[in-house]
DNA sequence: GTATGTGAAGTGATTCACAGCG
DNA sequence: CGCTGTGAATCACTTCACATAC
């Protein structure tokens, strides 16, 4: 759903009103029967005959995703990373609204980062619940992961996007999303295989994938 | 993969030298069935009755992955989040060496990210070919993103990691994969909903997830 | 005529359960 | 006896194809 948002994002801005399952399609690449399939999820907006109405459709994609409000989000861990989600989060097109970012490190505390200065996340709990945040981003080191979510199970956190290179377990009713951007290379990696300089024992894996016609 | 990679790594350190099906599982939450077919993709290392070496499987993973070399890789754009990367995979325990950071600002050209000084972004298909990189991170605005992957068809490179909120296209032969921040937040919006402040219209979506029995 | 929405078929991934090996 | 490795069943997702609505 996001992808079809930022295409219609798009499409929008270049002055289509209109949009077919097919042009969502390519601007996505995506096959158009997938992308039919997707929408009708949603209270449809979808006309026979003529597409969907763009405006209408984002809308209603909004709704799904729960971003028609601008949802209220904090950043724990104020390093690069999170220093840079921060920034990245807080253009309102994404629909969320950075209200906190928070860090443990005396030095950091305090310092501006977008237009919000530094709290202490020792006053993560409290601030929570004071910000009304229904989302976290964990950007902090791999040993502090838990820690925040063990920090924040007694509030009415909602989810959890977890940056940090381990597992982190949250009981039911927090929402937890991993992203490893390691991993996210190393896949990459595996699917982009080196030429080999002696093309000696065939490799374990496959081989350059298939054109796409 | 990686994830397993990941867990192997954290019971390496914690003294562990073999692991089971099902320890993995536990550590990575997933089922050990699920596990034992993943880890069949590759030249075994299991033992009937025992599990698995650990160190052994960390080097067949490694080896599925590619990165039981180190792999050379450059990154695009030398702003907070491209910077934040550089960092982060400079890392070796991810088994990347990166090699070079770009960008096309002057203020920026010449700078130090890492150990490294950033290079003109014009410079880019030549450097790829000198310091021999088969993997790019690309970190750009997403108006510059397609241009970045233009640059390098004609070089050796293998595969493109686009941290750009823009789908880009590569000739066969290049892997792409897609990382979009904003949309993994997104998604996590959609699973995590905020709780209804006037319970009256049923929402369009499932309500909270089942608890995890 | 055109493009959606959706049963039905096809494909791929997950789970089950157990044979086989250490 | 324990744990892997894997056929067989199950489940989910994708693709196809067309009736339906504009």
């Amino acid at each position: 759903m996001p992808v079809y948002l930022g295409a219609l994002t798009a499409l929008s801005a270049s002055g289509h009103t209109t949009a077919s399952s097919e042009a969502l399609a390519r601007a996505c690449d995506m096959s158009a029967a997938i992308v039919r399939r997707d929408l009708s999820l949603l209270d449809h907006t979808g006309r026979r005959g003529v597409g969907y109405d763009v405006a209408q459709l984002a809308g209603a994609i909004r709704r799904f995703l729960g971003i028609d409000r601008l949802r209220p989000v904090g950043i724990v861990g104020a390093g690069r990373m999170g220093t840079a989600l921060a920034h990245y989060l807080s253009d309102p097109q994404h629909g969320f609204s950075v209200r906190a970012v928070f860090d443990s490190s005396a030095a950091r505390i305090g310092q501006p980062v977008v237009d919000l200065a530094i709290r202490d996340s020792a006053t993560l709990p409290a601030a929570v619940r004071e910000l009304a945040l229904e989302l976290l981003v964990i950007a902090v080191p791999a040993a502090a992961a838990q820690s925040v979510v063990d920090a924040v199970v007694d509030t009415d956190i909602r989810g959890l996007l977890n940056f940090a290179p381990v597992p982190v377990r949250a009981p039911a009713g927090i929402e937890v999303r991993h992203v490893d951007l390691a991993t996210e290379l190393q896949v990459l990696s595996h699917f982009a295989p080196a030429i080999p300089a002696h093309p000696s024992a065939s490799r374990s894996s496959l081989g350059p994938l298939e054109a796409e016609s």
